[in-house]
DNA sequence: TATTGTTATACTCTATAACTATA
DNA sequence: TATAGTTATAGAGTATAACAATA
């Protein structure tokens, strides 16, 4: 339990991430923004899925989910397919174009960080990822934005 | 110098964050904003400054730091005065309701941040916020976005 | 001419609500 | 009735470019 004083100087930070991510995102194709790459990142990461754990996955609206999906389908990158065991549902699928996509995408936040990191240790890149990995998953439990699916763990 | 695999995972997470942004968003008071939080406590944290100092604190462009000022103008949050020493800038300064609306802020982001953190140790949650500075301060550095004002170190 | 700041315009990301189709 | 997904609409944040006033 820390202090107020270090909260404000975390919420700081909080807000002045920003700056890295908007730099990040001038990094990548004009035809593929952060929305769509995140698309393509998790589903290259996780195979195959449905909506629904795409959106859980991404952590936003089923809705704005759907719209960046679409714009990753009209590009050819992803495809949707019906999903037999439930026709409501459609499974969300990487095409070899979506593949490469990803493999451009990586080399592209690759080199960035490599030139932007590039006096950090591995030690400690691996220590900001895992407290951020941490910080995200104190703020996705007991959330109000719970999804209907209970606890699924992977 | 970290490997690949580290470099994505650390983007992964990065793109995560935005969960957390949005999360903290939402315990913000409807009429202040991130952006209007963001001007407030800067000013509270530097004291009074020109538009140009509060747009590279804020690292974004002045045209978007002139709207979020507005904002918080229009609240009298700030007053907004004229330099004598130069008639083109303007100063900007925390009225008394501005430096209670800082309290309020700081109250309602600590509380939360209490309640989310509240199994992080002092250590944890220093390191984090040491991280995210030094990130944001690599991303910072042989910007294009570099402002005018060559290496203003506070 | 260059700089400070404002405004107009456009784009991305997000959420809410209304809707369709299926379970 | 409830759930999966889509679409319409609205709001916040940002950048670029054109502009006014001053240096």
């Amino acid at each position: 339990m820390a202090e107020q004083a270090q909260y404000e100087e975390l919420v700081r930070q909080f807000s002045a991430f920003g700056a890295v991510k908007r730099e990040m995102g001038r990094t990548l194709p004009s035809d593929c923004p952060a929305g769509s790459a995140a698309v393509l990142t998790l589903l290259s990461r996780h195979g195959h899925m449905r909506m629904s754990k795409l959106a859980e996955l991404l952590a936003v609206d089923m809705s704005v989910t759907s719209r960046h999906v679409t714009h990753v389908v009209e590009r050819g990158w992803i495809e949707r397919s019906p999903d037999p065991a439930d026709k409501r549902s459609r499974i969300l699928r990487l095409t070899p174009a979506g593949e490469a996509q990803v493999d451009r995408l990586s080399r592209c936040t690759t080199e960035m960080l490599a030139r932007r990191l590039s006096d950090w240790t591995d030690d400690e890149v691996a220590q900001l990822t895992r407290l951020m990995a941490r910080l995200r998953s104190c703020f996705d439990e007991q959330s109000p934005r719970t999804p209907a699916t209970p606890a699924i763990t992977q």
